[in-house]
DNA sequence: CTGAAAGCGCTAACAA
DNA sequence: TTGTTAGCGCTTTCAG
């Protein structure tokens, strides 16, 4: 790794008494190398402790590698916009190397641009993907191809359970969920508690924060089993509407609301009806630091915020697939779970 | 910075009809050109969008840099323990364009260490320097005589009002006694609360948590006047001694004992007489992720810990100091304040 | 199967 | 003040 060493290709080559071109073609395993020879080689290598520089090497070998980097399409501001920001500072640092780093979207919600892109980025012959899958077996059978055609590929956000991945950089959502119901009661005994969802209309689509509220749930059931839990859904598209439904839940409620909880990261739709209302009773916590989240904390209409940085996730996969391209190395943990921050009014200044 | 283009310095002397001996030398600014020249070279540069390939330049450059850190130095598991891991990790990004770096450590209760640590450092013609530092006089001194010397150094930790460095990372220490008095009160009204401090004995030496412990206390001066708060010393090197104190806070107060903080990194040490004494009434918060605290936050003796990256600190330090040297780039950031972590035993596992 | 040689883009003498 | 030239350590033809 350091190239401060001052043994070089040249004088392996020396002392195996062979010529750099010899050294280097075992170096890269491209064969046409007497058994002798490599042997010697390799030995010459290990006694000398020679390791490669690789500003020489890139230099020499004027190679074009690119990563592409598969993601849903988004809104400003929202979610996805975090990891976009970690794809540029990814692309900072391939592009020290001369590897361009590209980023192709899909609409989470459609089964078929999720193939398109990976088609396409499979057509674009990339060095390296790294992916935010959603769709599972279409992800698989993605893999697959990588796999077939020899290309390194890391997941971001959420992984599969096959195996072929260079790594994985994501939050530990089961956890995650488990931590919120703790911020959210204060570790004190709760009556009822408000699960705020959205409504997924399309095609019956898998709601990828499941995982989250399963472990939001098993905490309450674990610590309150009295507790009573009542899920709501909000329509994300449609303001009035979702007004409507808040309504009825404050005026409907023989007990009135005082526990609110959103799995994803749009605990916003809750804060922007609560400061129109100016309701300042209850205990909301939501995921995510998008804007208007934290506006909302800020301003105390949500209490916390549990966060990741899904920026630095973007940033490590690309990272990783750059350091694996250039010096072979990789990383050393598979998994990587990221820290679950968890965010108020005093902190939130000083995240991201 | 992306080295991805193709236009070289060759090029740009072509157009602009000098060689590339003297692009070089207005790309680097050492004299002996023409004005003409200069001027002619600088729009070609600008008008082909020329960036000079690095990894040639380091590879055509065989100049010997390296990089000191001084801080102070540590047992096993205490707070500097961490930022020493920072500098490995920048060690090795540094390695990577064979930048050596290196470490001196002073005793931070011990004024004379630090001024041999600092002339010691100055001796070895350091390239750039990241300092921990804890004397102020001495720090201005030193600082002055890098800038004279023309060696950029970056502040880790804490830093001083002068402004001849290239940057600074550590946490903003007021806000975190103001967060810290949140999570203690848990935004709830208090009667009394026991802020265990650290006896400080040799010479005065000034407290590097005070500005901390303003925050808190102004917190608690502002949200609830009416608390009580009380200071209590326990000496660092004699656990017994610590026990007696305790033994006495937990006997003679007339109120039970409450609520305890911490405004330092060895909150371990109220956790070690509670675990021993099995007392768990008590709510209690401190700071940083030493390995005994973190047993105790699982175990229950502590409640909440704000923590700091404190290795990323440093290695943020020693990666600015290599871009620096390396690419000429100065952080984009001169003053990094840290994120503020709040860890409890949901998801202090998921941290470091 | 192997060696020789020509660069990659840049730096740093050394002449001029 | 400037051009020329010899490398830095490695890759990659191209001959043998």
């Amino acid at each position: 790794m350091n190239s401060g060493n001052k043994i070089t290709i040249n004088d392996v080559a020396k002392a195996a008494g062979v010529s750099k071109g010899t050294v280097d073609r075992v170096l890269h395993n491209r064969g046409e190398v007497s058994e002798r020879s490599r042997e010697k080689i390799l030995h010459v290598i290990e006694e000398l402790g020679y390791t490669p520089n690789f500003y020489a090497s890139i230099l020499a070998s004027r190679k074009n590698f690119n990563i592409s980097c598969i993601i849903p399409e988004f809104n400003n501001g929202e979610f996805w916009a975090l990891t976009e920001k970690g794809i540029d500072s990814g692309r900072e640092y391939a592009g020290r190397f001369g590897i361009g780093v590209s980023a192709v979207m899909y609409d989470q919600y459609d089964i078929d641009s999720f193939q398109s892109a990976c088609e396409s980025v499979l057509a674009s012959e990339p060095s390296g993907v790294v992916i935010a899958p959603m769709f599972r077996n279409e992800t698989l059978k993605f893999a697959k191809e990588l796999t077939e055609m020899d290309v390194p590929y890391v997941y971001i956000d959420s992984k599969l359970e096959e195996d072929g991945y260079l790594a994985y950089y994501g939050m530990p959502m089961y956890q995650s969920g488990y931590l919120c119901a703790d911020i959210l009661t204060d570790g004190r005994p709760v009556d009822k508690i408000h699960v705020i969802r959205i409504e997924r209309d399309k095609r019956g689509l898998s709601d990828p924060t499941i995982t989250r509220r399963t472990g939001f749930l098993d905490y309450i059931a674990e610590h309150y089993p009295d507790c009573k839990v009542e899920n709501t859904f909000l329509d994300p598209k449609d303001k009035a509407s979702r007004y409507r439904v808040l309504d009825g839940l404050f005026a409907g409620d023989p007990e009135p609301v005082k526990y609110i909880v959103m799995c994803n990261s749009r605990v916003h739709f809750v804060a922007d009806y609560l400061r129109d209302r100016n309701i300042r009773t209850c205990r909301v916590v939501g995921f995510d630091v998008l804007e208007r989240n934290l506006s909302a904390l800020r301003e105390g209409f949500v209490q916390a915020l549990i966060a990741q940085h899904s920026d630095k996730q973007a940033a490590a996969a690309i990272t990783a697939i750059t350091d694996y391209l250039i010096m072979h190395t990789v990383p050393s943990k598979k998994d990587n779970y990221t820290q679950m921050d968890i965010l108020n009014r005093y902190n939130c200044d000083y995240y991201l």
